[in-house]
DNA sequence: GAAAAATATCGAACCGCTTCGAATAATTAA
DNA sequence: TTAATTATTCGAAGCGGTTCGATATTTTTC
């Protein structure tokens, strides 16, 4: 058996609360007894269990990590990445993360994760879309949550978020300043608030620009936001009589996707067809010319929202500010800007 | 405040120890009195607290889950999904799987993950190349181990492996009965094990076919698997006076970087040269043409290693048995085998 | 120099559950 | 019918920490 917090306290000659000061660092030790219980820790190495510290505190020092499975399940380790920023940070404020994944619809025998009911968490952090009757059951069972990268229509949430609207903004203006005046979209479903956003970048860019908005040139509700989605849709553009010259796609695959029915056409990219995408997921450095894109700093998600939520949980607050993150262009090969 | 066990053996008119018996199976409990606990937990929602528990049975229901960090930020969710699989089937057993990253190379300070020290896990997999050091600390901190796709030197440990050997000796096979007979080799360091062995079933399979081993053909201990490896490691093997046909690249990866390579030096993949992949991850679909490659079953791994060590944390046994997965030669365009 | 205030340490209660021996009730064996 | 089993329930003692009120010791204040 390990030594225990009264091991150390005979060692060291001293009650059992005195050491359990010295370790939470509280007021009110003499230097004295300081060392000689620091001492005695060393020299049995000791370490205070978790499982007893928790129960005595009621804090479990542990975040919930919330995903809707669809979205680990896809290639790109875009969420994955969240998730590691959250672990590392989390690990700096002597927190566990759990992950746990659901279904996207809501089901209160299987959605609600065991840690809830077990309370074994001390907040929560919801990543990407997952069910707003979820969001809701645990914002009401009084524990903090943070959300990333989405936000139901109704309610308020502490949440850190891309800044969809202007990132999309920023690559279509990038399309049209390299010269486009048909500039298609192709985007996921319109009810995901991250997607919505886009378009209404997308449209912003046309209209500051005085560029008519054809709807003929959008391409959106695709389902999966898959390589394959982009795939069709692109195809579907790229058919029309006066078809776009230039493509902006609401995520790194659809633009892949975009990518190979540009190939398929005879079409050159970037000549023929400028392509920008959104992410920057890894596989996107891979691509044949590689992808121009918008960054979205994942890690820095995942580090926010923990410093979030542990705010949250030491303070008590219930503030619920938007955290808006700004994207960057990474210019590549796939929209023409620079010259190969 | 949450209802605790009081509060139903209160509600229920019985004996806290009673409804702990109901709650654990306990022998000997009437129908009559079951119910009514039953019903009591039921009108109250309780549900035990983790934490309360872990205390009383000194179970802490986590498995912990290491991982060198490198491999978490490669591109490929390689381990990702190994994860995935992990998570799942604990839900199951009911254990969280607590995930950390730690370097690859072993620092006393720094690799020793929090919940060893604080005795916050039942048992730990272990999963890729971390340090031996760092395995065998674990191991004799007595703790059940289960190492995935990594197996070191010396000692012995319970195992979750792929059938490296085989899969390559398949994958080389198929190509030789595809006619080529000049096959590079195109691995990351030898000194992983798993790298080690597939290169031998390349060496195997040349034998059995009695093709000659040609040194000059064999591109091994690049530093980092990396697509970008591969891309160099081809260009120079396609530069040799007689170049090889084909290419068994010990990776996807390495296998995407190959076509890179050969379509730049006006090569058609599988024309003028075959590549054949190894593990099968998602964005090997979309390559141009698609990858042929071994499949690797990831979650399976997961799946198995987290029974694995839950047999050996319930059981107390210290069986050392490893466990091969057998991998599937996925075929596509990328060896020839499919005409288009 | 005595009262008041601050500092240092201790003991005991408590967090919410499991478990084990004791007590009681119901059955079975003799 | 009584002793011996067996089934059922209970009470109390942990598990390993934290925390708060009490006590003892110093230091400050006037």
């Amino acid at each position: 058996m390990s030594p225990t917090i009264k091991d150390v306290a005979r060692k060291a000659g001293v009650a059992q609360s005195t050491v359990s000061l010295v370790i939470n660092e509280g007021k009110h030790i003499s230097q004295a007894t300081r060392q000689k219980v620091l001492k005695a820790i060393r020299e049995l190495n000791y370490h205070p269990r978790r499982s007893a510290r928790v129960l005595a505190t009621r804090k479990t020092g542990n975040i919930g990590f919330i995903l809707a499975d669809k979205y680990f399940y896809q290639a790109e380790p875009f969420y994955t990445r969240i998730f590691l920023g959250t672990e590392f940070e989390a690990r700096k404020h002597n927190y566990y993360v759990l992950l746990t994944t659901v279904h996207e619809e809501f089901n209160p025998k299987k959605s609600i994760p065991r840690y809830l009911m077990e309370k074994n968490v001390d907040g929560v952090i919801l990543t990407g879309k997952v069910s707003d009757a979820l969001i809701l059951y645990i914002k009401n069972s009084g524990i903090p949550v943070v959300l990333i990268d989405y936000f139901p229509k109704e309610g308020k949430f502490p949440s850190v978020l891309i800044d969809n609207l202007q990132g999309a903004y920023e690559a279509v203006v990038h399309l049209i300043r390299l010269g486009h005046r048909r500039i298609g979209f192709i985007g996921g479903t319109i009810d995901h608030p991250s997607i919505s956003d886009r378009f209404k970048g997308y449209g912003q860019a046309l209209e500051e620009f005085g560029l008519p908005k054809n709807s003929s040139l959008v391409a959106k509700d695709l389902p999966d936001s898959s390589a394959e989605d982009g795939y069709r849709a692109a195809r579907k553009l790229l058919k029309l009589s006066t078809p776009p010259t230039a493509l902006f796609a609401t995520n790194d695959s659809m633009a892949m996707g975009s990518i190979r029915a540009a190939r398929e056409a005879q079409l050159k990219v970037p000549d023929d067809l400028a392509v920008v995408g959104f992410d920057d997921i890894e596989v996107a450095t891979h691509t044949h010319p590689p992808l121009t894109t918008m960054r979205v700093p994942k890690e820095e998600m995942g580090t926010l929202a923990v410093r979030k939520i542990v705010e949250l949980i030491d303070s008590g607050d219930k503030f619920n500010e938007k955290t808006l993150i700004a994207t960057e262009l990474i210019v590549r090969g796939s929209c023409g800007a620079t010259k190969v």
